[in-house]
RNA sequence: GGCGGGGUAGCCAAGUGGUAAGGCCGAGGUCUGCAAAACCUCUAUUCGCGGGUUCGAUUCCCGCCCCCGCCUCCA
């Protein structure tokens, strides 16, 4: 039984889809405003939803996933002004490098990646505004743009808890909008600007630009239906975002728009907020440029909980590499040991399903990663007294393999290029004759080639220096 | 002020009303000509503080302290 906290009800629920035959399973996932390069905060929620979905298919579901980009806001036009591009091409190389970036940390390719700007995304937004507008939930305020009455939707606050009654304005909050009916109104078309420039589509409320709220209800609607299954987002988004896409969704629709609501909890870096003033801003790239894989950055973001605020540091992905190696050479050992003999079927692993048992739980990552260790621990245990059979240990790479696809943090595979090759059959040779000044000097100088080697029982092992 | 998350060994971090998973670091050992980023073993009489309930609490209740987040467009 698979469970999730859903923060709606703020309780720990089971999970079933609303798939009669209970297998598909519509989820949408907030992505990302490609504005500039996405940094590793955003790339944690990626990752969780990640593993969400390859957990879901190891437990045998279709995940069918969306995940938006948005390519127009306040953030792009501004940014795109700064640097004199067109809107369009200007978010078009931070979309590609959101692409690489997610190719870099293994995240599974969502089916739909609809971008706020398509035709037919303005289109359905603006026919869900309409109708807004005929239901007298929206109105067009003096500055021409349209907003939508939160006083018409009666469980507005019920995601994020708030009584809105209560809430005490905070400085973020322009109390200059006098246009709007009511301070908690949110804009669903922004009317156009001297800001905006070029930016602009028209609308029967004039030429405008939709506003942010209005992209996911629209994209998520059109594409999945009146209603999906599970949304996530990092939590900053539950208020007032994902509580905006209730309303307009299910003022629309007239249907529950989603029965799960799942939020990631912010990382700190080095015990603080991640800000750029503070110089601890960090996108993948800048992780990469200081020699870090993708899976080693994957598995330092993926291995606490989701609902945790995860405190980045050098020191943790210090943490990530070394265990990663573990994983490593416990790979290779069974390798070695399983050779082409076929997977013995009749050995079951001990902590099998114990791993996937423990995502089931709200994706208790650390749960699962220590039963992964148990059995790399004890079957390292018995290859150490030869006690375990080839048969075995292939079948131990059988269940890695259900493993891996969930946690995607096998080490690439390395080709020993021949200059390599060549220098290990001449060391071999001297260790032969235990001339072992010369096999030393041949391990230095594959060493200046970028790769390790270490003696073993079964001889010469070499792998790809840790840069 | 309101709502929420968290305080478990040097670091990261699970967990349960019955006596503390796992990872990193460290120590010891094994293998090795040496080396190794390898393997094994060990490493919290104790779970922020003070009360209470209980045969027994880290786990339940009450009070307190500290850290962090959100409260109208930041993953």
């Amino acid at each position: 039984m698979i469970r999730f906290l859903n923060s709606l009800t703020r309780k720990l629920e089971k999970f079933e889809p609303i798939d009669p035959t209970g297998k598909q399973v519509k989820m949408y996932t907030c992505g990302p405003t490609v504005y500039s390069f996405a940094h590793i905060g955003n790339f944690r929620t990626y990752l969780f939803e990640d593993l969400l979905q390859r957990h879901l298919e190891a437990r045998s579901f279709m995940v069918q996933r969306v995940m938006n980009i948005t390519d127009v806001d306040d953030k792009t036009i501004r940014n795109s002004r700064i640097a004199g591009v067109p809107l369009q091409e200007f978010t078009k190389q931070f979309t590609e490098a959101f692409f690489e970036d997610m190719r870099t940390l293994r995240i599974k390719d969502a089916q739909f990646y609809p971008a706020a700007t398509e035709p037919e995304n303005i289109a359905q937004m603006i026919a869900m505004i309409d109708e807004l507008v005929k239901k007298d939930i929206a109105y067009q305020a003096e500055d021409g743009s349209v907003y939508f009455r939160i006083n018409r939707f009666a469980h507005y606050g019920q995601l994020a808890h708030l009584d809105l009654d209560e809430l005490r304005p905070s400085g973020r909050v322009q109390s200059d909008e006098y246009e709007k009916e009511n301070l908690g109104d949110f804009a669903l078309w922004k009317a156009w600007d001297a800001e905006d420039g070029l930016v602009g589509w028209d609308s029967p409320w004039g030429r405008g630009r939709p506003g942010w709220h209005i992209e996911c209800s629209a994209m998520a609607t059109r594409i999945l239906g009146p209603q999906i299954d599970i949304h996530c987002g990092g939590v900053d988004n539950l208020f007032p975002h994902h509580e905006a896409e209730i309303a307009q969704s299910e003022s629309c629709t007239g249907k529950k728009f989603v029965r799960y609501w799942l939020h990631s909890a912010h990382l700190l870096v080095e015990g603080q907020k991640m800000s750029k003033s503070l110089g601890n801003f960090y996108t993948i790239r800048d992780l990469v440029a200081r020699g870090f894989t993708g899976r080693e950055i994957r598995y330092a973001l993926l291995c606490v909980n989701y609902r945790l605020q995860l405190n980045f540091t050098f020191d943790g992905m210090t943490q990530a590499r070394q265990s990663l190696l573990r994983i490593d050479e416990w790979l290779q050992r069974l390798r070695d040991l399983a050779g082409n003999v076929a997977a013995d079927p009749a050995f079951a692993p001990a902590h099998s399903d114990a791993f996937f048992a423990a995502l089931d739980d709200d994706l208790n990552i650390s749960a699962a990663l220590a039963e992964l260790f148990e059995q790399i621990r004890a079957t390292n245990r018995l290859m150490d007294s030869n006690q375990l059979e080839s048969g075995e240990a292939a079948a131990l790479l059988q269940w890695w393999q259900r493993v891996n696809q969930v946690l995607q943090i096998q080490s690439d595979e390395e080709v020993v290029p021949p200059e390599v090759q060549q220098l290990l059959e001449a060391r071999a040779a001297s260790r032969a004759s235990k001339d072992w000044q010369r096999s030393d000097a041949l391990r230095a100088k594959i060493s200046e080639l970028g790769w390790f080697v270490k003696d073993t029982r079964d001889g010469q092992k070499v792998t790809k220096s840790i840069k």
